[in-house]
DNA sequence: GTCTATATTTGGATAGAC
DNA sequence: GTCTATCCAAATATAGAC
């Protein structure tokens, strides 16, 4: 399963994502991630220096660059027309859909992300909200610059509800077989349509 | 915190609620249960038998009256004249809503599903499917009458996405603290309508 | 039904040889 | 950087007195 000319601590990194979307954070021991990387126990602590870091390095691993691609894509837009909420949306869906199906544990990792949202875990919400906080705010304030008619107090838990409903239904979205005769990427494009339809629904308000 | 006048059990169900929303099935230890819920350890083991099955029973506790709530609501549209989406939208959603702002702990067993959603455990997914599958069922078959256009499959998924997306979304209301001023039943009455709206967008197709 | 005490397993972390 | 061996804390579960 492990490939050999990964390195030790990619293995682990690896085989932790895995293990967390199937268990969770607490319910995944730091046994069966080594079991499963087939690396020594010990080589957990001495790359990582605990557990909780480990699963700080797990997230950073794919959202360095899947925020990366959405404040990309969110920049791509600033075009001399104007932009709607659904290419805002877009550009923060189709990233993360990408991920979802790719060939290499991002649909574990994305499954991951939605265990995130679930916990209320202070640790993990802190590293988080440090390290890709500015993302968010960047999409927050391109979508209230679109919807000024909502007062910031509701636009923000608006988002949060929205933010949280995409988590999942990417998550989910991974485990969905396609139906054969479909490409890969008309699946995909169909499905950040329907997600983005979903979620501009949520967001305009009466 | 534990008011005296309750059982050893339900006091027990209570704090397992609480702390499972918190940290977690896995997370939650039988120790923290029974100090929050001011019993002795060895009671769980006398009471449920495994934590497995204190887990169950958790959900059980509510779902029982929830998922009755939701049918009998169902139920109370076959009206005459024709039933639109957003009714059976409503009849799955309000019960939920109306839970997750109840007094007594109901906004915890709301994160607790939340949390079903999450986590992939195979018991746990059996436990549901079986005691309450039959409701999902009903309202599934509901809604692929008015939406007959959208074959099986696209109609399977397609409300499996709607139902983590919404149970996430009343996870995080329970949270969300109300303006000051606006009744309790009015701000459910207007995430409820937010909601519906927000999934019938979802299920809607083109 | 409830308690104390304890058996048993499992988990995270480290020391020290190589 | 990787291994074996081990420490220590914490977990679930149970036995047996009351």
């Amino acid at each position: 399963m492990a490939l050999p000319h990964f390195s030790t601590k990619e293995r682990i990194l690896g085989a932790a994502e895995q293990l967390f979307a199937q268990h969770g954070f607490a319910g995944a021991s730091l046994r069966q991630v080594t079991a499963a990387a087939n690396v020594n126990l010990a080589a957990v602590n001495y790359h990582f220096g605990s557990k909780e870091n480990l699963v700080n390095e797990v997230f950073r691993r794919r959202l360095d660059d899947l925020n990366a691609r959405r404040l990309a894509a969110l920049d791509a837009l600033s075009a001399p027309t104007g932009v709607s909420l659904e290419d805002v949306l877009g550009a923060f869906i189709r990233p993360a859909l990408e991920l979802s199906l790719d060939r290499s544990g991002g649909g574990a990792f994305v499954r991951v992300l939605a265990r995130a949202y679930a916990e209320h875990n202070e640790a993990l919400r802190k590293f988080l909200s440090d390290n890709y906080g500015h993302v968010l705010k960047r999409f927050h304030a391109a979508i209230g610059q679109i919807l000024p008619s909502l007062d910031k107090e509701e636009l923000y838990w608006r988002l949060d509800i929205v933010a949280g409903a995409l988590t999942y239904a990417m998550a989910d979205f991974g485990v969905i077989k396609r139906k054969t005769g479909v490409s890969e990427q008309a699946h995909r494009e169909r499905a950040a349509k329907h997600l983005v339809r979903f979620a501009a629904a949520g967001l305009r308000a009466p």
